[in-house]
DNA sequence: GTGAAAGCGCTAACAC
DNA sequence: GTGTTAGCGCTTTCAC
């Protein structure tokens, strides 16, 4: 079989013209627009496209022309491993997927761990050939926030930060969810809760990276508001139970690996053993925390009542009492904002529902 | 606040370069080459570009100057919930994403689902502006593969097809991995095996989209030659032993769902109640398998052995007796191939290693 | 149904 | 250090 001749020069479409002596106009519509040419006249154009191997139109001389990318970015800000590890970032990201398919578009993952400089992230994201950017779940401080800004493309939100001008966003009612969940807890009788977080801001105010009990001061320090509206709804509990939400003890987890929540859970009993409820501001803080108990022989819920949030799909199966909320309905959002924006082009604000998940870890207190 | 200056017509290049009356090169010797110009001039550019709200190069143009695109491409032609429901993949993709991150490239998702015609699909891959493409796992009849090969980029080909001309591979031995898991557990006694896979090729020659019992000729398919490597590797296992290969029950599971596994073995069960071992090509099978048995009061591994593959998180938490094939690991070494292909140019197949991991699943027939 | 001309926004040679 | 000149490969009026 003769190899298909291989042209020092890669053929373009101007080539193919020449080569056939029709405009370039005419082989871009053989590839855009059918039915601008005869059929015939069409198939010659392909057939030769073949035999020169002319791989059709180069989609980033399109994009310069058109003006469209034909894909979304997601800025990763936050280390692969977090994302790849946390069953809610996934599902997220599995339903944004879903909108970019659905939409014809490619999403463009855009990661910039902890390890990058500043200066090579801006990079990534100054590089990125997208239409738009979804930003999920980013610390009001990120830096990248304003690289992104400075694209002046659509941006939509995920979660956090909450106020970002001009730009629509998807949430939840974190501290009215978080707060049905205490609720429940303290009707139950709990008066002594340990309140298990991830962290609450980019810097880390110990020296060393284990889990560490954070004073009311860094619980209001505003980076990372999710989390601290999630330890707000429990305060709002508590106080309409007339506790008094200073007792509250909250411990905010360093990193993001499967045995955090553990570590986070041995830290909270140390600073106050009479604690009989671990409450999590995450799914899988409260899984690794069962664990945790579990190797620690005390049993759930007969002598530790732990909740979780987020509702993925481990959670569900090993009954955790936890608030569901639709992360991947989150994705899809997301995606639909930005490839159908609304015809107001006012920024958008989409609350999705929670519902709080009685599972099995929930009890009256020992 | 006095609100930037936002002009109708986009600031670009060259409109700073003529507000500054210099040169355009200048403008791009400050975003690409800062020592090219005085520091001070080039604080002026960049302060004049804040004003005239100059968002900086556009990364399309670049690419198109350049002919670099900062991104690869992966290509996913399942359905996005067979992906996300993967832990193996979605390791790969971590692995992959982690390369990106490394080389500060851009990671663009191609996905096109089943449900989406062949033209929109090619479409897709069409309009991908990237500098090449991952293509993990696919069919030897994909369709997708001409159109990814007629864009004439890089490819690396993971697990799939095997033998894709000119292009690197990156894969494991499906068929030793598994001949080594077959022979622990003939080792252990038993006899009448029943082998869990999943789909063996794209069409499905079954009315309903059940588990079914795949007949020989089925096996031999070419489509899926992982899947078949693996079963080849029970067989190879299976005739050392002096046993005939064809005593073995292949059911084939149509979809990848949290359950696939379990319906997948009562099809095997009832197919030849006397199986003792239940092998599966995939830990996710097996880990549903195992929910599903232990549904039915079944013992493992008492009154039944249960196998997997790949060695995700999960399955080694559960004790799983399994492959364990460094996914992540594949990821990255695809990614690398592409960020610094090879100097000889020359294509490259590169073999991981594998585990045979002893867990809790397997053990002497009842 | 087909073609000519204009230009998307940028960077790379090379000259000054 | 800075400017001039040429495109990168394509699509899009608009005229024929």
């Amino acid at each position: 079989m003769p190899r298909s001749p291989t042209p020092r020069r890669r053929a373009t479409l101007a080539s193919l013209a020449a080569e056939l002596k029709v405009s370039r106009t005419t082989i871009s519509n053989a590839y855009n627009r059918p039915d601008q040419l005869s059929p015939e006249l069409r198939r010659r154009i392909l057939a030769a496209a073949e035999r020169m191997g002319y791989p059709g139109p180069d989609p980033v001389a399109r994009s310069l022309r058109t003006r469209k990318a034909g894909a979304v970015g997601l800025m990763i800000t936050e280390s692969l491993n977090y994302w790849f590890s946390d069953p809610a970032a996934l599902d997220f990201v599995a339903g944004l997927a879903e909108s970019c398919e659905e939409a014809g578009q490619g999403l463009l993952l855009v990661s910039i761990g902890p390890n990058r400089s500043v200066e090579e992230g801006s990079g990534a994201v100054l590089a990125a050939g997208v239409d738009g950017f979804v930003v999920y779940s980013a610390s009001d401080d990120d830096p990248y926030l304003a690289v992104v800004r400075q694209r002046q493309l659509p941006i939509v939100v995920v979660d956090q930060p909450k106020d970002l001008p001009g730009c629509s966003r998807v949430g939840i009612d974190d501290r009215g969810a978080m707060r049905g969940l205490a609720e429940y807890v303290l009707g139950l009788g709990h008066r002594e809760i340990g309140l298990l977080t991830m962290r609450l801001g980019r810097d880390w105010p110990h020296p060393k990276p284990r889990p560490a009990v954070a004073d009311p001061q860094r619980v209001e320090s505003p980076h990372f508001h999710v989390q601290r509206e999630r330890i707000n709804g429990v305060c709002d509990a508590m106080a309409a139970a007339g506790l008094d939400p200073a007792a509250l003890t909250v411990v905010e987890s360093y990193d993001h690996l499967p045995t955090s929540g553990g570590a986070a859970a041995e830290v909270a009993l140390a600073a106050n053993p009479r604690i009989t409820a671990l409450m999590c501001t995450a799914d899988v803080l409260a899984l690794s925390a069962m664990d945790y108990l579990r190797a620690k022989g005390i049993y759930v819920p007969g002598q530790m009542t732990v909740t979780g949030f987020d509702g993925v799909r481990e959670a569900l199966q090993r009954g955790l009492t936890t608030v569901a909320q639709p992360s991947a309905e989150k994705g899809r959002r997301a995606g639909h904002l930005l490839h159908h924006p609304p015809g107001s082009g006012l920024p958008v604000i989409e609350v999705l529902d929670t519902e709080v998940v009685r599972g099995r870890t929930a009890g009256p207190p020992a």
